[in-house]
DNA sequence: TCTGAAATAAGGTTCCC
DNA sequence: GGGAACCTTATTTCAGA
């Protein structure tokens, strides 16, 4: 079986990954299919992987964490262990909420979620600076959110993509 | 009625932040509940705002958009009309995923999401840089992603928490 | 007023064409 | 791909604590 995405899958899953509460049948209908084909192209971009899992996103301000923050780090010896050393850290810090190794001036990028700034300030404090892995972090705290998203840019595949594993 | 989140609520929110493919009678089994307490709770939180809504999370790198890219952007001048001007282009450029003002050395932080780093490359000179409202982009390459969630660290939120609208 | 059990309605899933 | 049956789950209602 094809690994294909055809525009009516791309269809289907621009719907789904702004809203998964979609009934198929209304999926269905919104695409011009009938339930059941629609539930199977569903299912088979589960099984393929291109549909990961569906969550609930929460709103951080009702939750009094209203304060993000991207902030750039620079480790002391960028080393393999010292990489891995400052990695491990990533699951005893639920303030950071992503994170990744990026090319430039820095070492890795995250961006980091806390009630305020004072509970920031302890995080870096506490956390990020106590060892001295870390030789410098650049906050970028965030003023204002101007566009938010967990959708993938579907418009830039629509035509046919192969999918790759 | 009170706006509190407590820490039934908490680990129910836990629980579908990371699923919400999750039953209902799923959930309430875990948190040890009947199905229609725990629904109710649920309802609640959507009803306050607590709860935003539920997305279908698709794998950028199965889609072929496996390029990630935080950019750092500079306006050559930021006044009012420059950041209107800019922000109006968001709903033109697909590739952004997120924007937020930040404080610092830059005006904007973009997490921009492309095929490849031809097409980065494209959308940096006919897009973020066709206008002249742009004086700098510095553009941080995602290597590699440590960690990626959707998930709010509620973990920062259990004890109590008021939530404000 | 809140919980849980049971009834009902809606939707997911499968089978057959 | 479509239609219909079937089965699971969401949702509502109601009785009891």
């Amino acid at each position: 079986m094809s690994d294909n995405i055809d525009e009516l899958d791309a269809r289907i899953l621009d719907l789904i990954q702004e809203d998964a509460s979609l009934s198929v049948a209304e999926i269905a209908e919104k695409v011009g299919l009938s339930p059941s084909p629609c539930w199977r192209r569903i299912k088979r971009l589960e099984d393929i992987g291109v549909i990961k899992k569906r969550v609930t996103v929460l709103d951080p301000e009702k939750l009094g964490l209203g304060f993000e923050v991207y902030a750039g780090i620079k480790l002391s010896v960028p080393s393999r262990e010292n990489l891995e050393a400052f990695e491990a850290n990533l699951d005893k810090w639920p303030e950071v909420v992503s994170c990744a190794t990026v090319t430039g001036r820095e070492d890795y990028m995250l961006r980091i979620m806390t009630r305020d700034m004072h509970a920031y300030d302890d995080f870096l404090r506490d956390q990020l600076l106590a060892s001295d892995l870390v030789s410098s972090v650049e906050s970028r705290i965030i003023v204002r959110s101007i566009k938010t998203t967990t959708a993938v840019p579907l418009k830039l595949v629509i035509g046919d993509r192969m999918t790759n594993s």
